[in-house]
DNA sequence: AGATATTTTTAGTTTTGTCTAAATTTAAAT
DNA sequence: ATTTAAATTTAGACAAAACTAAAAATATCT
């Protein structure tokens, strides 16, 4: 499989997440930065290798095949990011783009390995699950922030949002994984919510708050 | 720089060490299993992009600029290679193809916490020297053990072919890096050594000792 | 339902890196 | 010094992955 049928494989999978029933030729392209033409192109081609059912007009879902392809390159995507944060000391908002070359290094005898040597972990740097190498993901019933109750103790377990803009705002709010949050005050006007984070008191903005994935 | 410029930067590198005054067509297009009529348009290219000086038939060098990319390739190889070897016990014989795909990942961030996480090796697990992030190379005054002198001790500091055939011999025969050899004796007829490894009596070809590097 | 807008596909080009086959240059050999 | 052989380059073609512009299908709106 080459790089660019990798990164396609990829997207559709991240799509079909929030659209199950079909991803859009137009919603690919926003996100490889491509044109619609070129995505029809390889959807073709994808189609042809089943690793995507496709007919034309009516959007593609991914096979049986094309599922598990997509999860060993995210598979592949999180482990590194695991390793680049925990053994070479990069912060969590640098790692993506590193790792979006490296996910697509093909030997499986690597990966194996890179998971031994990180411990086989969970999740990555994010919060986000890593597929074990059956393409199996371990399943978590986290809410976000904003859908917090009052006065009840949870741990930050992961962003939704893992822009480096947003990754870096809450190293300054010093909010990182396994942070404690007591959700003090829900303002109706605007949504924002006092939180108690780490025994310190702060204002947290409804959109940061449907942002923070907490349990 | 793409991929396929970087691997024809690299072999032109090598094989600059063998014949310094013009790297033919020919030799590279055998090294990258390719037709000559391909080298020939790449050297365009490279020569276009300052990396090569090429003069039609007369073979081709490496620019200054080349030359120190060239070597950021090789240092990014080597010190992968040494990641998998010591941090993910990969073996000495597996690890050249797997770090034919990692030397092409451009972060060079990346390669200096690398460089850090792994201690600045100074050689990777063939013995090869590890350029370090200003392209300088740690010259040793190694030689082959088919020149050693008789009844000297000398240690194995690297190999000179690191097939993983001949690498999987020397594992067999107990032969690694650091391994203290002593030539016994030198048999005229067809250059076989008599050789103490590791305080072992062992036969080594010709062949064998023309490609062990010693000091 | 019909008109308009949006989305998607087709058709035809471009770039990169490769190839084959033919032409050219350099090297070797009688 | 020719001739022959080997190495190299040119010319033209192809596949992958992208693009533009135009055509076709679907969705939306009054």
């Amino acid at each position: 499989m080459t790089t660019s049928e990798e990164n396609y494989l990829k997207v559709i999978y991240h799509l079909s997440q929030v659209s199950p029933k079909g991803v859009n030729t137009n919603a690919i392209a926003g996100m490889l930065e491509t044109k619609a033409s070129s995505v029809t192109d390889m959807l073709k081609k994808l189609s042809d290798k089943d690793l995507v059912s496709y007919q034309k007009y009516q959007g593609v879902t991914l096979t049986e095949n094309g599922f598990l392809s997509a999860k060993m390159i995210v598979r592949k995507h999180r482990l590194w990011e695991v390793f680049l944060v925990d053994k070479l000391q990069f912060s969590w908002d640098e790692v993506h783009e590193i790792a979006e070359e490296l996910e697509h290094i093909q030997s499986i005898a690597l990966i194996d390995k890179l998971d031994a040597f990180l411990g086989h972990p969970d999740f990555d740097p994010h919060g986000d699950p890593i597929p074990n190498r059956q393409g199996e993901i371990k399943k978590t019933s986290k809410l976000l922030l904003s859908e917090a109750e009052l006065n009840q103790e949870y741990h930050c377990v992961g962003v939704k949002d893992s822009s480096s803009e947003f990754l870096k705002y809450l190293d300054k709010q010093k909010i990182a994984l396994g942070s404690v949050f007591k959700v003090i005050e829900k303002e109706s006007f605007d949504d924002t919510l006092t939180v108690e984070i780490n025994a310190q008191e702060k204002i947290i903005s409804n959109k940061i708050a449907n942002n923070l994935y907490v349990q």
